[in-house]
RNA sequence: GCCCCCAUCGUCCAGCGGCCUAGGACGCCUGCCUUUCACGCAGGUAACACGGGUUCAAAUCCCGUUGGGGGUACCA
């Protein structure tokens, strides 16, 4: 039997990393098995759904490199779940309901106990239209339960289970038929999702069984990613839109690389490899059962190290789009040394800016430690003072600066860089400088000078 | 409230009854290298939530407590 699984996001929103996981979990379990990934967008709330918002998951997990080998859109196959729900009432297994909200909840505020929908109009034989929906009848006894390949067996008691509405009464299908009955459908084999959703396994089961499934999909729940207060990742309150990160100059390897480590790791421990190495050793089973926390810092080491492997033409091409036209020539004659301390693409532009364009403003306290030191003011004065007659070449600068650092007998190259960059830390000084204009420089060191303590 | 889930360094992952005086990674700290930064190298910091069992032996199994999280919609 091949496998197959599906992703099956709703298109509420941008995908974010949380889904992210879920979607390259399957992927990865496709990819392992040999097996069928399935994208299926979710599109049962007609008033959120939006055309722009599935294109941009499509992006974002074309730009992951996670691929499928068919998609679904739910809200084309309304037809088939409506005639799904005719079945279930058919054979009694789903009923018109009249009640609206505000009853139903204050019928359960007033009994006390449990909250949720009481079964009102269960035998009253409620005929359809305004402002009546269609409920699912579930068992008033018995337990259902599956065993989970994550979390192992799990029960949930039917009395627990409220009749709930699986047609709106605008009379688009829910959530719950549409995702039972394409499962069903589609032969999916394996339902690979966050654990947020664990909860809606045994009316999914329910209506599979009232809808004449003889079998279950193996179900495995991952789990959360949460933020730092250990909460599930929420697109209102946390920063997790993998838009945002790949406009922020994150690779998607360094992305679904460090995403696979969230929640599973490699027998071996090595975290960081070729995603064909984590499909050779990915399985369900392993995946841990605790929440994990998104580390940004993690992220942006991962990112790091993709960064630095890079083939250089590579990295110029895609750094390249972060770089100012003003600083693309400077950047083109850099890019090695550049390349080398960046975690990200998008910190190129700051690495070279200063050299074309405006300094940054120094750190205050920078600043203070560097130029509150004794003799600054000396190793500033004479090194502006032989800028006209220094041979403008990395080489020619090197040895101005050096060249006073030991007739001074002190060290010159901070307060320079410092007078000059805007920074404690950069590229490699002398090379940028020759690239500038003597007079801006000289011009900059003058600023420096005249913002020195007078002592 | 009710239902469900979870519990090893600050964080992520190892550990699936003895190999654990608990291992790796990120972070952080120290040193080396270096007239910047980064890299690199060598060290260091730091955890089995608690209480009962079971067992010759428990981080590992069971129960409870506590703590955290998820769900509880005509969202998915």
């Amino acid at each position: 039997m091949t496998v197959r699984v599906r992703f099956s996001p709703a298109p509420t929103g941008y995908l974010h990393v949380g889904s992210a996981r879920s979607a390259l979990f399957n992927w990865l379990y496709a990819k392992h098995t040999d097996g069928t990934m399935i994208l299926r967008i979710e599109d049962t709330d007609t008033d959120r759904s939006t055309p722009e918002l599935i294109a941009s998951i499509h992006d974002s997990l074309t730009w992951l490199g996670i691929t499928w080998d068919e998609e679904y859109r739910q809200s084309d196959r309304f037809d088939q779940y409506l005639e799904a729900v005719e079945k279930l009432k058919a054979s009694g297994h789903a009923y018109y309901c009249e009640c609206s909200q505000e009853e139903a909840q204050q019928r359960a505020k007033d009994r006390g106990g449990p909250p949720g929908y009481d079964g009102y109009c269960r035998d009253r034989g409620i005929e359809p239209g305004e402002g009546v929906v269609v409920r699912f009848r579930t068992p008033d006894e018995g337990v259902t339960g599956w065993t989970d390949l994550i979390r192992g067996d799990v029960e949930f008691e039917n009395k627990n289970l409220e009749d709930f509405v699986i047609v709106r009464s605008n009379g688009v299908p829910m959530f719950l038929v549409a995702n039972a009955y394409d499962d069903l459908d589609m032969d999916i084999t394996h339902v690979i999702r966050g654990e947020d959703l664990i909860n809606t396994v045994p009316k999914v089961l329910l209506l599979r069984e009232a809808m004449g499934a003889t079998s279950h999909p193996i179900y495995a729940h991952l789990p959360l990613i949460v933020n730092e207060k250990r909460q599930k990742l929420s697109k209102r309150r946390d920063d997790v839109s993998v838009d945002d990160y790949k406009e922020r100059g994150y690779l998607p390897e360094a992305m679904t690389n460090y995403l696979a480590t969230l929640g599973w790791g490699p027998e071996d421990g090595v975290e960081i490899r070729p995603m064909s190495e984590i499909i050779e050793q990915f399985e369900v089973e392993d995946v841990v059962k605790s929440p994990a926390f998104f580390d940004v810092k993690k992220l942006e080491h991962f990112n790091a190290e993709y960064v630095q492997a890079m083939d250089p033409a590579l990295f110029i091409e895609q750094a390249s789009p972060h770089i100012a036209d003003s600083d693309s020539e400077v950047f083109g004659e850099l890019a090695t040394v550049v390349q080398e301390r960046v975690k990200f693409l998008h910190e190129a532009p700051d690495l070279v800016s200063w050299i074309k364009g405006d300094m940054a403003e120094p750190v205050e306290k920078d600043w203070r430690k560097v130029m509150g030191k004794d003799g600054v003011k000396e190793v500033l004065e004479t090194v502006l003072g032989r800028i006209d007659e220094t041979d403008w070449t990395p080489a020619g600068i090197e040895k101005l600066v050096f060249g006073v650092g030991e007739e001074l007998e002190t060290k010159t190259q901070l307060p320079v860089r410092l007078a000059i960059t805007g920074s404690r830390f950069g590229l490699p000084l002398f090379e940028p400088m020759a690239l500038m204009d003597k007079e801006v420089v000289k011009k900059r060191l003058e600023m420096a000078l005249s913002k020195l303590p007078e002592s």
